[in-house]
DNA sequence: AAACACAATGTAATCGATTACAAACCCTCA
DNA sequence: TGAGGGTTTGTAATCGATTACATTGTGTTT
């Protein structure tokens, strides 16, 4: 940077100005400068402007998983808002090791991000709250209730509700619902609408008829062979997720019965590859780039210091009518 | 940082040797430091470090598309490996958007990035080959042929020789081929390797049956469609990428065909879903995390400025036998 | 022409660590 | 005891920008 000030004949500091302050620069110089900064093919060392400045441009995203399309759609939403904004994204895979959490947390207390957004909320309140309270942090898809942490989510309870709803109206009395681990809110919440659904319906809830594991293909399938060795199994089937529901219809078929004509099944994402499996996927579509751009957003007024009148952004999930319920076997009746 | 020194009596320098260079500082004062350090609470500032250092342990992934599978598990074998050796993973999603990449290519001029790993190679040679001398650079898993960069690529040519010939064992002699985009050099390998299988079993090229897309669902349905137009189609298709197999066997089962029975299918990647797909997708099996893995390795050996004696790391695909190619029909009969 | 306001630039401190070099200290051995 | 060698610690320069404050320049008003 002296080079480029010697160069153009002013100092480092009109070279600094000339760069962050344009208006504060005579045109003429202006000119000298960036004439000067392409002779010398300088580029600025943000390191030293980080020192100064106390920032760093960059937000880390802890994700659970990256190889679970949910939260590569997030991401993906995410980084696009981040570039857009001029901040980079670092990534923290925790691979489901919620210790490793703590390790990111250190990234912060040493200055090396401005922000975060966890793509988990297996912490307890009382750790979000300190968190937030140290740096900016917003939560998405998993709520965390009532802590002051902005959350970005869907609607859990009233979409399961909805999807639960659906297969009632399919005609079906005997539910089950194979949830994720019920230790994270978003799935106590599908869990809730899938029991308010059968409640207005006049269902009585049957525990048994409830099953949790992870989100994944094969927790569906071990799930579901449960489901099937009752004495008399559900006809209908709301899983948790879109994977849980594929592992569970693979089951099903393995036992030699069919999706959705004995079993109706609904899952809960639209992942990628929902609308191609066969039969393909009823699901409730979350609208997950979009979710993930807001995260970012609602991000990034944090860390300029806003102060939100909203600290829940909820948004609603479409159902998408396809195969799996069997719906379109009853329009052909 | 001058606080711990005023409380445990020392200078700043000797704080930072007790840190940096624990050996070079008498053990009772190392106590003492340490001691003022949790007294005072204190966390070095990483960004000071960095300016002097002059390195930031970041290094930087390239990445065409986060939210297909292949590349997910890349990362997830990059994250693994980086964090394991204190490195933080920036990711770099460029959407498909190749120029993109030069924006990212500033992260790097500004001293913002250690390293890089590029999981697309879709440059020239010549811009590679400058990257490289400017950076630590290692490609995968799409390889940059004879430039001097370091890569970490499957054997493409060989891989897909293998699952054409395992198509061609099935009996098959009018075999397809949809490629990836050809101007990838993994495209053109794969092409190159159905093209070998053919001619080492003396079946003429044809050139009809050579369909090129990306490496999407929907270019494998379109292609097909394109297949299956054909006055007498090919009995067998090897596709370059497990959703192009997805997209053409979906579009196979419109038609009205069944797969193995009337056309026969061998993807690549093994992705994910491709063991849940019906038919279970007969694939060649990328060792992508260990490959994610290497590629790191490899590249924090180049930032430790070691010279390789290899540069191109090669693995080898497994054949992974399932239901699409129709080889379990063989064997019963 | 003097006085004042405002714009443009320069000087130097600053961010917080690391480290070259210098200084102080402690042994050992002649 | 004092010289020499090794260890431990301190002093201060350094990384490369940003910015508060000081200074100089320019223009307008009376």
């Amino acid at each position: 940077m002296s080079d480029v000030a010697k160069y153009a004949n002013v100092s480092t500091a009109t070279v600094s100005r000339a760069l962050q302050h344009p208006e504060s620069v005579k045109e003429e110089t202006r000119q000298k400068v960036l004439a000067a900064i392409t002779a010398l093919n300088y580029t600025p060392n943000v390191l030293a402007r980080q020192l100064r400045r106390m920032e760093t441009k960059t937000i880390l995203v802890v994700v659970p998983n990256i190889e679970n399309n949910v939260f590569s759609q997030l991401l993906s939403g995410i980084d696009a808002v981040a570039n857009q904004k001029g901040y980079k994204v670092l990534l923290g895979n925790i691979n489901h090791k919620v210790d490793k959490i703590y390790d990111y947390l250190d990234h912060f207390r040493q200055r090396q991000i401005d922000g975060m957004i966890m793509l988990i909320s297996d912490l307890s309140d009382h750790i979000l709250q300190d968190l937030a309270n140290e740096l900016p942090l917003v939560i998405t898809p998993d709520s965390s209730d009532d802590a002051i942490v902005p959350t970005v989510v869907v609607d859990n309870v009233g979409s399961s509700q909805r999807a639960t709803e659906h297969l009632i109206s399919l005609g079906h009395r005997r539910l089950a619902h194979i949830a994720g681990p019920l230790h994270l809110s978003s799935s106590k919440s599908r869990l809730e609408g899938y029991r308010q659904a059968l409640h207005e319906n006049g269902i009585r809830f049957d525990h048994e008829l409830v099953k949790a594991g992870d989100f994944t293909i094969q927790a569906g399938f071990k799930q579901m062979e449960q489901l099937l060795l009752m004495e008399v199994p559900p006809t209908a089937v709301f899983c948790a997720s879109d994977e849980i529901a594929m592992g569970a219809i693979k089951r099903i078929k393995q036992h030699g019965l069919k999706v959705p004509e004995d079993i109706a099944i609904v899952g809960f994402d639209n992942v990628k590859f929902s609308s191609i499996f066969e039969p393909a996927l009823t699901t409730m579509a979350q609208p997950l780039e979009e979710m993930g751009r807001q995260s970012m957003k609602v991000l990034i007024d944090r860390m300029n210091g806003k102060t939100l009148s909203k600290n829940h952004f909820i948004y609603s999930a479409d159902l998408i009518i396809r195969e799996s319920c069997g719906a379109h076997l009853n329009k052909r009746e």
